[in-house]
DNA sequence: ACGTAACCGAACATGATGTTCGGAAAGTTC
DNA sequence: GAACTTTCCGAACATCATGTTCGGTTACGT
């Protein structure tokens, strides 16, 4: 009793033509009706699978969480999921434009951030020194923050080359003489710039 | 020939609304309608000075760079801008909620991110290590990623703590252990490497 | 007090969402 | 391969939010 090959049909010609769009326009601006035709599926078929377009973006994502989880344990190349990560990013480098849109942008980055918060909740150990859930979330955010980066201001720049920006940006912060101007009042200031 | 008291009425009663509405429900499940009922406005008055919800949005967030300027001319307290940023989210806690949403909350989210990147692009001296931008928006994420977690899971948290989280996450970084699962391939398991 | 600019609100066009339903076209089972 | 079941289709429909238009009213500035 296998899952009907249609539903099946059905729901990667969704998931697919989703992603497809979403290289193409903001993800936001795209309608179901946009994927229907994309997806050549009827509209009562779409309703049928998924209660709207957030949820299909949150499924479609599944496929991402399979990737890291697959990864990890395949060590592929001898490649940290971190490694791993950035490497499937410059495969499909037209995901920036999903992470870039304004409004749209936002709403697939949180999604994406949901998953990776998902898997890292599983992998990492209790904090010792730092709240477990912020660390979570810090390190989500850092992956996110440079992949934007990168994809925004340095196209160019190679998988490798990014995450080894990524891991010190991680684990050695920002340097303190960069951040004073916020962490410190604004007293001990030369001429203003 | 000062700004009309009519325009300025109609705005700040449209700023208010907005503000009212986004601590009681997802913004982005909230309708110019909402927002007209809120303020007692016209609907053809509110796209005659605004084109959209986001662009009310955008501009109500005027106040908060205004704050962050002011914070940091004034020197109040002998605060720096950062603690001042913290003490005035613990004012106004319900903002959590406009923080929260899953939707909405991304897009408010984003929409705050992109006013603090305005003002430290202005602060921030030239990085010597690390790219500016980057450095920016990882400054920006970790206010984001502290705050967001202090409203969600420390709520009883003061103002001075979290923001000491902030500083130590900011210029620290995390450490490696808790990354590891993250940042080494599954093999090399046994502790150290 | 007068002229002007802003506001109101109802009406309208547009376009997206989500539901319903009968019939056609797979798929699955025996 | 026939019978039974599930899914898919697509058109029609109700609903709701958006953004525009316009004539009439109100309140501002000078």
């Amino acid at each position: 009793m296998a899952i009907d090959r249609r539903v099946a049909r059905t729901r990667t010609a969704l998931y697919d033509a989703l992603v497809r769009l979403i290289r193409v326009k903001d993800y936001d601006l795209i309608t179901v009706e946009d994927i229907l035709r994309e997806a050549d599926v009827g509209r009562s078929t779409f309703y049928a699978h998924f209660t709207s377009k957030d949820e299909l973006l949150a499924r479609s994502l599944e496929r991402l969480r399979a990737l890291l989880v697959k990864a990890r344990e395949d060590g592929e190349n001898g490649w940290s999921p971190s490694r791993a990560l950035f490497e499937h990013v410059a495969e499909f480098a037209d995901v920036q434009f999903a992470l870039a849109g304004r409004r749209g942008g936002a709403i697939v980055r949180e999604a994406v951030d949901e998953v990776i918060a998902g898997v890292l909740r599983q992998w990492l150990p209790q904090a010792t020194d730092i709240p477990r859930e912020l660390a979570i979330r810090q390190l989500v955010a850092t992956v996110n923050t440079t992949m934007r980066w990168w994809q925004e201001s340095r196209p160019g720049m190679s998988a490798a080359e990014a995450e080894a920006m990524f891991r010190r940006l991680l684990t050695n912060g920002l340097p303190e003489d960069i951040c004073r101007p916020f962490l410190e009042p604004a007293h001990a200031k030369p001429a203003r710039a």
